[in-house]
DNA sequence: CTAATTTCTAAAGTGGACTTTAGATCAAGG
DNA sequence: CCTTGATCTAAAGTCCACTTTAGAAATTAG
């Protein structure tokens, strides 16, 4: 049989200077549960360089407006530890287009709002579209508010 | 001559109750210099009616991404504490209009290059369209992320 | 007038996504 | 071996948009 292969690990700063993060996102975001550190025999941190991948599916993730909450979700859905798969991807990049297009929807339809109202100029609570798009009046309480994009609505 | 009409002034609660907002939500704004309010004998704040109409733009322009240092940057604007006119509101919607076109706009760029990237699964920071969209490798020190749709190039 | 309700202020807390700080330890180059 | 430089930890700080708290004073309802 052929000998297991120790996979090559990378350093803190090493996975920093290629994902472009600072090495203290990169400890967060491992404190948060969305990657994972062996550690060598000073304590220090080793990455798989499979984490470079996964800290970049991080990246594009928020770009697109997700939370480290979700993604950290939608990588749990991963079988242990695994960096994503042709086939994790095809499913996660389904469920981020869906998301995606959703925000694009609610910015269309603010954006046509906003062209009915030119040189209109209500802002009336009751009358205007522009207000009260779907159920602002609905949220109360604490929380943070959502935001642009996001629906409110589970 | 008319005398001079003394315009009716309402409580924050009032406000707070027509905008739909929190009270102290409506005291932060005036903290923050988005509205201003007089005060009467005992020391409560009096806003104009036309409050009303100046909170609901703040929501309005919140909805749509800005943030209140955006808004009360266009709100100051206006000359000393006017609530938009037809006019304002014209050259305001459309400062607004571009924005949320760029915004959109960014956000249909990533959802063609997610298309393309379905089944794809690289995930490479080299190759990668979906990666390094723009410039993410050039941000570094301090300061917020720019979050998804803010052009982080000035 | 009294009780209930509203409003007041200043200061501290919240949540998300990190960064900064401080002091200590580890690893690598000369 | 010694000196940089990288890394470690825990805790505190930052920014935004607010909310909560606490105690006091004003206003309104009955």
């Amino acid at each position: 049989m052929a000998r297991k292969r120790i996979p090559t690990t990378v350093s803190i700063g090493f996975l920093a200077e290629r994902t472009g993060l600072a090495v203290s996102a990169i400890r967060y975001y491992e404190q948060q549960g969305l990657i994972h550190a062996e550690r060598n025999a000073g304590g220090h941190r080793r990455f798989l360089r499979s984490d470079i991948r996964r800290v970049s599916f991080i990246l594009i993730a928020q770009q697109m407006g997700f939370s480290l909450e979700d993604i950290r979700a939608e990588l749990d859905r991963l079988p242990e530890g695994r960096t994503p798969t042709k086939r994790d991807w095809e499913r996660i990049s389904k469920v981020m287009a869906a998301a995606l297009d959703q925000k694009i929807e609610a910015l269309t339809r603010m954006r046509s709002r906003l062209t009915g109202c030119i040189g209109c100029g209500c802002l009336s609570l009751k009358a205007c579209k522009l207000y009260n798009p779907e159920d602002r009046a609905a949220r109360h309480g604490t929380g943070p508010r959502y935001v642009m994009g996001d629906d409110p609505s589970p």
